[in-house]
Parts: C-alpha cells; structure tokens; sequence
DNA sequence: GCTACAATAAACTGGTTAGTTAATTAATCA
DNA sequence: TGATTAATTAACTAACCAGTTTATTGTAGC
C-alpha cells in the first residue's frame, strides 16, 4: 500500500506547477497540444514533454482527430491521491483539539 | 494558486515509497532517525537525507533530546495537498454521469 | 506530389536526486 | 579525558529532469 509505484509517479507529475496548469486547463475541456502550450512562455517540445509525463501517469487520454491529437483529463489517480492524504486527516484536524485542549487548560489556570 | 512552489515542494517530498513509508510511522507517533531507518534496507545517511526532503516541504518538524534528534509529523501541508486533489473531484465522479449520456446517445442512434 | 500545420523525436546542457562509503560533529557516560 | 552512540556532512557516482534547438513524422488540402 504504501510502496505503490503508481503514486509515485502520480504525485512526480504533480510535483510541476506548469503540469498541473495544463491540468486545470484540460478541467474545463479537451485541448489540442497547441492549446494547452500557449498560456506559457516555453517551446513546444517542452510541453509536449510534459504532457507525456501527466499521460505516462494516466493523468491524460489521448486521441486523434487529424493532424491534432487531443488531450483529455482522467481524474482517476487524483483519486487515489485524495484517499491517500485522507488518511490524514485526523492528523491535521486533531492540531485543533489540542490547541482546544490548551486553551482550555490556559482558561482554567487564568480562573484558578 | 497554481504555481505554488509550497505544492511543488509536498508533491515532489510525497513522490517516493520511502518517504511516504516515513510519514506512515511518524502517523503512529514521535520517531528518532535510526527508529525510522530501522525498516529499509538502506544506509542511514540515505534516510537522513529523506528526512531532510521531508523537513524542507514541512511535513515533519525536529527536536533535540539528548543525541537524539526526534522527528515529529506536519500534516498541515497534506491538507493543502488534500484540497488541491478536491478540485477534481466533481471530474473523477462525473465519468459516470458522461457514460450514461455516452450510453444514452448511443442508444438513441441505434433506434434511427 | 508539394505545401502547411500539428506534434514528436533526437541530441544536447545544466541542475537535481537517490544512493554509496568515509569522515565529522555533538552529546552522554564511565 | 576517552569511548560510545546518534546523526550529519563531504565527496562521489549513476540516473533523471526541465529546458533548449534542430530535424523528422504524420495528416490534410490544393
């Protein structure tokens, strides 16, 4: 469970703030490589990198459609990604109870 | 929002079985360096330097207690990983809701 | 067949990562 | 002070990553 080498490479490819911007891109719809390259100030070849990195994670579908070959978002290991850090959970919310419990015994020490 | 060196820095800290392994123990409670090493097969250099990935995304925070230099869990900046992953979700649990129409579709062309 | 466009592959560079072994620092204890 | 234990630093290697420019592939349309 925890030597998962699809995590590995899911959270890798997530490791890139240009990788999940194309991500956020392709939530609001397919986009060809072209489309998803212009927002950033990067050459082709560099993209079209970093799309093979999101898809050898399973992050992205491709298809053809003449010349163009679109990108399609799968969510499915921000899935796994989601469950993982859910474990978590009560690691960083238990933070608060015991700021609770602190304040609580300050409380009580101020009225002693 | 997106380019978030913070992310980039938990994501690439979380791309590696060792140290998610790390995190997993430290989720049971305090951990000295050669208590967290004690599991791998690996150098203890090696998971000192793990740790120190880990420090530097701020997923653990250190102590001293004699020779010893007690590591603690932050999950703070799961939580973030956490709410960043939920973004997605309404995309991972719509597939379902696009098969129906894909299947819906080809329902209604199979009748003409 | 030629041209144009979309996209990838090849070859290269500089920086980073994961690991090693050997040497060093820091604290305790006798 | 000297020995022991915990942990880090230094120096090194092999592999990988993010980007570049140039060259190549694949498809459409004339």
């Amino acid at each position: 469970m925890i030597q998962d080498p699809q995590l590995d490479d899911t959270f890798a490819a997530l490791a890139n703030g240009t990788r999940r911007a194309i991500l956020a891109r392709l939530a609001k719809g397919q986009a060809s490589v072209n489309e998803l390259a212009e927002p950033f100030d990067m050459s082709l070849p560099a993209i079209s990198k970093h799309i093979k990195v999101l898809e050898n994670a399973g992050l992205i579908e491709r298809g053809r459609d003449a010349q163009f070959r679109p990108c399609n978002l799968n969510a499915a290991p921000l899935r796994e990604v989601s469950n993982w850090a859910e474990q978590y959970r009560h690691i960083w919310e238990d933070r608060f109870d015991r700021m609770d419990t602190v304040l609580q015994q300050l409380k009580e020490e101020t009225n002693e």
